[in-house]
DNA sequence: CTATATGCAAACAATTTGCAAGACT
DNA sequence: AGTCTTGCAAATTGTTTGCATATAG
């Protein structure tokens, strides 16, 4: 499978095992697609890899977002949501449904990085600008 | 004291009881200024008022929050941190020192509103757009 | 072979809940 | 007086930890 040769060789260029929960857990991300939940990530994994423990898909999440493989983002409900999405990009929030859905565009990126060459904030060394935008889809 | 007839109408306004603990926990978001978690807020409230217990402070906040009197911020470490600002402002964030400084600045502002009124998401209705602009404090 | 990773279960932290007793309006 | 609010302690939720066993390199 080509889309899991991104994992393999995240992970041994970082001297990490590759191991079949890793390769599942990856997977999982990929299928899912949208912003998953832990909860979510624990159901589709352990529907294949049912000896899978929740613990192990913690620590691989953490690993995978300690070495910047994938994206943690925190909602307000206070759950954890994930990304194998890895460039920069901002979000669509809709707080009544949780439902987040990635927002990019060239033209924003620009008008943003023009502004912030002109005018960055004092005594602040800037190195990532993410948009949230709240509101409702209709 | 004058900065507490805010809350104290606001309180009234949504046929809401007036009580010393919410007066109290409202005080000390005023006192900490910048973005404190709970338990600085529990720390500050229990200091002046013994007697409050924790699980009022919560359903304080909640109900500041819910009505729209003060603002939650969730940040990485997964504590919840609070803001008695309510107008529109967007925050620098350090996430080596979990350091968060408002931001805010009418061009910026304008620059985004102009975009989104030329750009804006289809099929989502955009209530509010807040930047978090990630970086290291100098 | 050896270091790293897994599975399990117990521990944890932050927050929430339920309810009797108390306080605002 | 009546309803909303508080305090307390127990329950819950989401996540982390420790360690013996298993496995990738």
């Amino acid at each position: 499978m080509e889309t899991l040769e991104k994992i393999r060789s995240a992970l041994t260029t970082h001297g990490l095992k590759v191991t079949p929960q890793r390769i599942a857990v990856y997977k999982a991300l990929l299928e899912l697609g949208n912003h998953p939940d832990t909860d979510q990530i624990i159901a589709q994994v352990t529907g294949e890899h049912p000896t899978i423990s929740p613990g192990t898909i913690y620590k691989t999440l953490d690993l995978f977002a300690e070495y910047k493989i994938i994206n943690r983002i925190k909602t307000d409900t206070g759950r954890m949501r994930f990304d194998h999405r890895t460039s920069a990009h901002h979000h669509l929030y809709d707080k009544t449904t949780d439902r987040i859905v990635d927002f990019d565009d060239d033209e924003l990126n620009r008008i943003l990085s023009d502004y912030f060459a002109r005018k960055s904030p004092r005594d602040f060394e800037i190195e990532d600008v993410k948009l949230q935008i709240v509101g409702k889809f209709k």
